[in-house]
RNA sequence: GGACGUUUAGCUCAGCUGGUAGAGCAUUCGCUUGACGUGCGAAAAGUCAGCGGUUCAAGUCCGUUAACGUCCACCA
């Protein structure tokens, strides 16, 4: 950039020159060469579905405000990008487009529909890249993984057969949740339970040997063919004795027995279970207890078949609705009550969940969970904030064994092969010839894929080699910071810790930065349903990838939501611009000039001063990105560089520059020493518009990529200067907030009169900038002004005199001035009050004991000048 | 049924280890000031949800209540 150009900063003229600049140059990249200390972030892979979403663009940003801080810090930072298959997810999508052209599955089969997916694959997973790059993200592309690129899949087949041969994965027939709609079996996790409007059913089941009847109430009629027992409380006198006995179960002509459980409970329905052992978890316990028949009512689209007699081929709603009606006319049925309880639905398609018994294979969690418990108390992985390690805590404390195979096609195929001949399971890393037992060819792999989770849980290790034993590995890991969303702890992190821990001994990751979700401006989530999703690709075309950095980045704070708003957006781009002028400004004034970009040796009070905020700053946005505070360090460096250096130091630059255009080398260099390193601490945060600044500045490094994070040096505490400024801050923000109230317009100039009553302090050096900042025409400094008609202020250190003549209103000035007695006079009250209080005096620390004292008599000078003023004023009136 | 979060200016939210509350937007008034009107200067605006406690001192720590929100569990 140059002085030359334009107004306003225009984001699409150098986001992707920058981006290309960056990557070519290798800025990004890393190995594992022990160069200096690693810092090693894996970039949660975003799902190959589709588009990036505002989630995904608040992830992605904070990981790199994190990863080019660290980088300039002069870590060797290594941010693994990449993305995962999404097993379901994907092959959801896909089957939706074939629907659209009219193709199903089975009639392009298994390895077309792989084809397919791989070419989904190439193009959607093209498209998210090229958005993570237009975010500004600094992940090194070299790096780039797949969840289902050969490397994963390796570390997948021995993730799996290492815990089979451990015995910490078995294929058993179990209850579990069944998705009729996406035809698999989806884990404990992935259900969501919807509170919906239901029926209480009560019905009768009459004894077998006898008129007596027992009523059951259930949810479910359309279960009813299952049923393989009812079953009561042992201790329940109302049924003690029909425990042993039998019942027919109506409509299907059928008798079960009455049997005891301690589960059921006396005081809920009417005290009587009907036990399906095929349809509900609980009951499928239940019947193993009792040793009870196992009748699978359905099929795979949740449709009645053969064991549900008549009802065959009934949907479940359906003949939910035929058996109701059937007991109805067989007046089985009492009554039916409405209630609302939840229902179990698929967290993808929220269809209701058929809980079902099938063959599947598990992974046993217990011995899994305790070391992962053990690595978060003993704080070697840490959760920010740190309430979310409780919710770990509580998941992990009661996690049920994991159900990791699903009947879809996309994904890591299990690597289980059955034989044909002895039945026997073969597992193995790589493709048997034979069963191991009976060594028999006739082997077929299993049909079914993993859980997407059961790769996603070894992304931090696998993407750096493992199972093999790497350099990178050696060096990169564990890594250093997981950021994510704190709706993905059961889905991800906790995965990610319990197999890292088992399959590296080592944990994953030490910080775990939870954010929040982004939700629209009116607090709801943002939804495809709801419309109201905003695409971060389309607020970087219309405002740039600073400014949607900015509107994330602000105001955030750890694992709370936030909203994101239009007004949001719009003043992250005004303060891009706001930037973008103030480096207009000092081009325009070195106006080529060959500047050195370094602290000069002579410095005025104004130019140690900025200096002096500018260290101040540097500590602080340092200390609180390091605590993940990345809101904050954002905001202090907002206030900074528009207050402090573009409001202040700037408009004093101006005067200077104007006043001593010889004699202003100094102030030059300053502003572009300060502006340059300005730019470097907010580059983590704007990194397209500071390098595109920082770069028009001479430098000695080639990139604000690559150039070192500034650091906080007591050199450059300069208390006196500051001091010096600060008050000469308060004398023009006291002139014109006076003038304001008075109602002086600005090109109204006026004569002030300044009265200093504190001898150190000589503001005459800066007489001009007092004068100009103030809108004043002629400025005198003295002492024992006389001037009548004149607005007075006071302020600890000096008596301002403004002549106002004809403009002043003495009954407003009275008012005025009495409301500012009273003022001090009461907070002088209760400043006192403390004074006087033996236990204050007692127990304050000193330094407090000490402002109050100070303020007491800054107070009781105070009030003695307003009521010499105000005695003046009425003399004079 | 458990757990957690939020409650601060009209709106959206900051406020770290306790010491008389801040920003952005909106509002009002004034400004073609030599980078920026995507700007400059100024103003108004808060019983920090209620109650109780600890403390010399509470927005901040503890307890409790309420409203809203989230997560977990789930009984047929």
């Amino acid at each position: 950039m140059s002085s030359g150009l334009g107004k306003t900063y225009e984001p699409k003229d150098v986001e992707k020159r920058l981006y290309d600049f960056w990557e070519s140059n290798g800025f990004f990249e890393s190995n594992a060469d022990h160069s200096e200390e690693a810092y090693t972030v894996v970039m949660p892979p975003p799902n190959i579905t589709g588009r990036l979403h505002m989630g995904h663009a608040l992830d992605n940003i904070l990981q790199d405000i994190l990863i080019r801080f660290k980088r300039m810090k002069g870590y060797n930072v290594l941010w693994v990008p990449g993305t995962d298959h999404a097993s379901i997810a994907t092959e959801a999508k896909i089957v939706q487009q074939m629907r659209k052209e009219g193709i199903k599955k089975e009639d392009i089969g298994r390895e077309g529909f792989l084809k397919r997916a791989w070419e989904w694959k190439e193009k959607y997973g093209g498209f998210i890249s090229d958005q993570v790059r237009k975010i500004g993200c600094s992940c090194d592309w070299t790096h780039e993984r797949f969840t289902m690129d050969e490397g994963c899949n390796k570390a997948v087949s021995e993730f799996f057969v290492r815990l089979y041969e451990k015995g910490l994965i078995h294929r058993g027939e179990r209850v579990i949740n069944w998705c009729p709609k996406c035809l698999t079996s989806i884990s404990d996790s992935e259900v969501n339970f919807d509170e919906k409007q239901g029926h209480f059913w009560y019905v009768k089941y009459k004894m077998y040997d006898s008129d007596e009847f027992v009523v059951v109430a259930t949810t479910r009629p359309e279960t009813i063919p299952g049923d393989t027992a009812l079953a009561v409380h042992p201790e329940d006198d109302r049924f003690k004795h029909l425990i042993g006995k039998k019942v027919l179960l109506p409509i299907m002509d059928k008798e079960i027995p009455i049997i005891a459980d301690e589960y059921i409970k006396m005081d809920f329905g009417t005290g009587v279970l009907k036990v399906t052992p095929a349809h509900s978890p609980n009951d499928f316990e239940i019947g193993l207890r009792h040793n009870l028949p196992i009748i699978n009512i359905m099929d795979e689209n949740a449709v009645l078949n053969d064991q549900a007699g008549k009802y065959k081929g009934l949907s479940r709603d359906e003949a939910r609705e035929k058996i109701v009606s059937d007991l109805e006319e067989l007046g089985s049925l009492i009554k039916t009550e409405d209630i609302k309880h939840n229902v179990g639905c698929c967290y993808r398609c929220s269809s209701a969940i058929e809980p079902r018994v099938s063959a599947q294979w598990f992974v046993k969690m217990e011995p899994l969970a305790k070391p992962a418990i053990d690595c978060v108390k003993r704080g070697d992985v840490k959760f920010i904030p740190e309430r979310f390690s409780k919710i770990y805590y509580h998941w992990m404390e009661n996690v049920k064994d994991w159900c990791i195979s699903r009947q879809l096609w996309w994904g890591h195929r299990i690597p289980a092969w059955y034989c044909g001949d002895c039945g026997e399971i073969t597992v193995s890393k790589e493709v048997p010839r034979e069963c191991f037992k009976c060594k028999s060819e006739n082997i077929s792999q299993d049909e079914d894929v993993l859980d997407t989770w059961f790769s996603s849980a070894l992304w931090p290790f696998s993407v750096l080699g493992w199972p093999d034993k790497t350099d990178e590995l050696e060096y990169f890991f564990p890594t250093d910071t997981l950021v994510t969303g704190y709706d993905i702890i059961f889905f991800w992190v906790a995965k990610m810790i319990f197999s890292s821990l088992e399959m590296t001994g080592k944990i994953p990751f030490k910080n775990v930065f939870i954010h929040g979700i982004v939700r629209d401006s009116q607090g709801r989530k943002m939804s495809k349903s709801l419309g109201n999703g905003i695409d971060p690709i389309e607020i970087i075309e219309k405002y740039g990838a600073d400014a949607l950095r900015f509107a994330l980045a602000t105001g955030n704070s750890p694992g709370n939501d936030m909203r994101f708003s239009d007004e949001k957006v719009l003043s992250s781009r005004n303060f891009a611009n706001k930037i973008w002028n103030a480096a207009r400004f000092i081009h325009m004034n070195i106006n080529g000039e060959n500047i050195k970009n370094e602290v000069p040796a002579k410095l005025s009070d104004v130019d140690k001063w900025i200096i002096s905020r500018f260290n101040k700053v540097t500590l602080e946005v340092t200390e609180n990105i390091e605590k993940f505070e990345l809101g904050l360090a954002l905001q202090k460096l907002y206030d900074f560089i528009w207050d402090e250096f573009c409001d202040w130091y700037i408009e004093f630059s101006k005067i200077n520059i104007c006043d001593n255009p010889e004699n202003s080398a100094e102030n030059k260099q300053v502003l572009v020493w300060i502006m340059s390193n300005t730019l470097k601490l907010l580059h983590p945060f704007m990194p397209f518009i500071t390098e595109e600044i920082w770069q028009s500045f001479p430098q000695s490094e080639k990139s604000a990529v690559v150039s070192k994070y500034p650091e906080y040096t007591d050199n450059f505490n300069f208390k006196d200067s500051e001091n010096i400024v600060d008050r000469m801050i308060e004398i023009i923000k006291s002139i014109r907030n006076r003038r304001s109230e008075m109602n002086v317009p600005q090109n109204k100039k006026t004569s002030i009169y300044i009265d200093l009553l504190d001898g150190c302090l000589n503001f005459k050096e800066y007489e001009n900038m007092i004068k100009k900042l103030s809108y004043s025409d002629n400025l005198q400094f003295g002492n024992n002004f006389n001037i009548k008609n004149c607005a007075v202020i006071l302020t600890n250190f000096a008596k301002i005199y403004i002549p106002l003549n004809q403009l002043i209103d003495k009954e407003s000035e009275l008012k005025r001035m009495n409301k500012e007695l009273e003022d001090a006079k009461k907070y002088l009250e209760s400043s006192k009050l403390k004074l006087r209080n033996e236990e204050f005096m007692s127990k304050a620390p000193e330094n407090v004991i000490n402002n109050v004292k100070n303020t007491v008599s800054e107070l009781e000078n105070k009030i003695i000048k307003i009521e010499k003023e105000l005695e003046n004023l009425i003399k004079n009136s």
